[in-house]
DNA sequence: CCGGTTTTAGAACGATCGCTCTAGAAAGGA
DNA sequence: TCCTTTCTAGAGCGATCGTTCTAAAACCGG
C-alpha cells in the first residue's frame, strides 16, 4: 500500500515490493493473483484503514460542524507524518487508473459519494442546529468541502508547505458561516 | 502532448509517440534530448497553448465576476471535446511526477499561482463593483476557485458526468453571492 | 543532375518489466 | 524423527522499456 500510495501503479515494481514488504514472488502471486489485484488490495486497504477511520467521526448520527472541522484538521495533521506526504491514494488512482480501469473508478467514485454523504449528513445537522449560514444548501456546501479534499491530496502531493495547506482548508471552512 | 495527457509519463512510450507523431525516434531524441524533455515541452506546449489561452480573458485588466463564470463555463464546455476528457495535463502531472520531479513540480507551482493570482484580480474588481458578496476576502474565495478548478480535473478524468461537474462549478461559484 | 546535408524507418542494445518456475528451507502433526 | 505441506530465494522467461545506431530516402542550392 505505501508504495503504491507514494508512486503510484506504473511506477512501482513487483520487485520493489517484494524487498519492502520481504514476501516472496511467489507469495504475492499465489495470494494476489497478479500486479492489478495486488493493487487493488491496497486500494481497498487504503480506503478502510486510513480514509475509513477518518471518516468515523464524521459519519456519526449527530455529526456536526465540530466533526468537519475535526475531520480537516486531522487531515492536515497526517501532513506532518511523512508517511502521509503522498497526498491522498485514491486521488493518485483516479489520475493514474481510473481512465481506463472500471474496477478504480468504481472505487474512486464509491468512495467520494461516500464522502460527499458524509459532509452533507454533517452539514444538515450543523444547519439545524445554527451552526453554518442560513442560505446555505447543504448539498451543494458538501460538494465544495468535497473538491477542496481532492484539491489538497493534489497540492500535497505536488509539494504544497503545511501552511498554505492551512490556509486553503481555512477558506473552504469559511465558506460555511 | 495528446499522449501524455491522456496517458501519463509512465504510461507512454517513445515507441507510441513515434506512431502517433510520424516522427521517427532519431528527430524526437535530436530535437529534445529524451523523454523527460519531452514530456517538459509538452508539459510547457499545454500551460500556453491550453491554459494560456483560457486564461486570457481572466487577467485582462478589467475582469471581474463575468470573466470568471465565462472561464468555468469554457472549461465545462471543452468537457464536450473528446479532445479534453483526460482532466487537466497539470494537475496530471502533479500527481503523476511533481512528488520527485523539481521541473515539473516548479511548473506545477507557477501555473497554480498564476491562475490564484488571475482570480484574486477578477475577485478584487468585481468586489468593487459590488459583483460579489460584502465580507469576501478575494484571496481566500481566489484559493476556492483554484481548489475547485484542480478538484475538477480529478473528476473529469475520473469519468464523472458532464452534469455532476457542472453542479460542483455551480456550487463553487455560489460560495461568490 | 549532382554532392552534401538532414531526416527517415526500423533494427538492435542493455535494462527492466510482470510473471513463472525450481530447489531448498521452514513448519507442523503423528 | 519423518513425512507432508507451505513458503522463500532467486534464476529465468518473453516482452517491452528508453535509447542508440545504421543505412537508405528525401531534400536542396548550384
Amino acid at each position: 500500500m505505501g508504495l503504491f500510495w507514494r508512486k503510484g501503479y506504473f511506477d512501482t515494481a513487483m520487485r520493489d515490493i517484494v524487498a519492502e514488504t520481504g514476501v516472496s514472488h511467489a507469495g504475492l502471486y499465489s495470494t494476489f493473483g497478479n500486479k492489478h489485484e495486488l493493487f487493488l488490495a491496497a486500494l481497498d486497504l487504503y480506503q478502510q484503514r486510513i480514509r475509513g477511520e477518518m471518516m468515523r467521526a464524521l459519519e456519526g448520527p449527530e455529526s456536526a460542524l465540530p466533526e468537519i472541522r475535526g475531520y480537516f484538521e486531522e487531515l492536515l495533521n497526517m501532513t506532518k507524518d511523512p508517511r502521509f506526504e503522498s497526498g491522498c491514494m485514491m486521488c493518485n488512482a483516479a489520475i493514474d487508473l481510473a481512465p481506463e480501469d472500471p474496477a478504480v473508478s468504481e472505487r474512486v467514485h464509491g468512495y467520494l459519494d461516500r464522502l460527499i454523504e458524509a459532509f452533507r449528513g454533517a452539514l444538515e445537522r450543523a444547519k439545524a442546529r445554527g451552526q453554518i449560514r442560513e442560505g446555505l444548501d447543504p448539498q451543494a456546501a458538501a460538494d465544495v468541502l468535497g473538491s477542496t479534499l481532492v484539491a489538497l491530496g493534489s497540492f500535497q502531493r505536488a509539494g504544497m508547505e503545511e501552511e498554505r495547506l492551512e490556509r486553503f482548508a481555512r477558506n473552504a471552512l469559511a465558506t460555511l458561516i
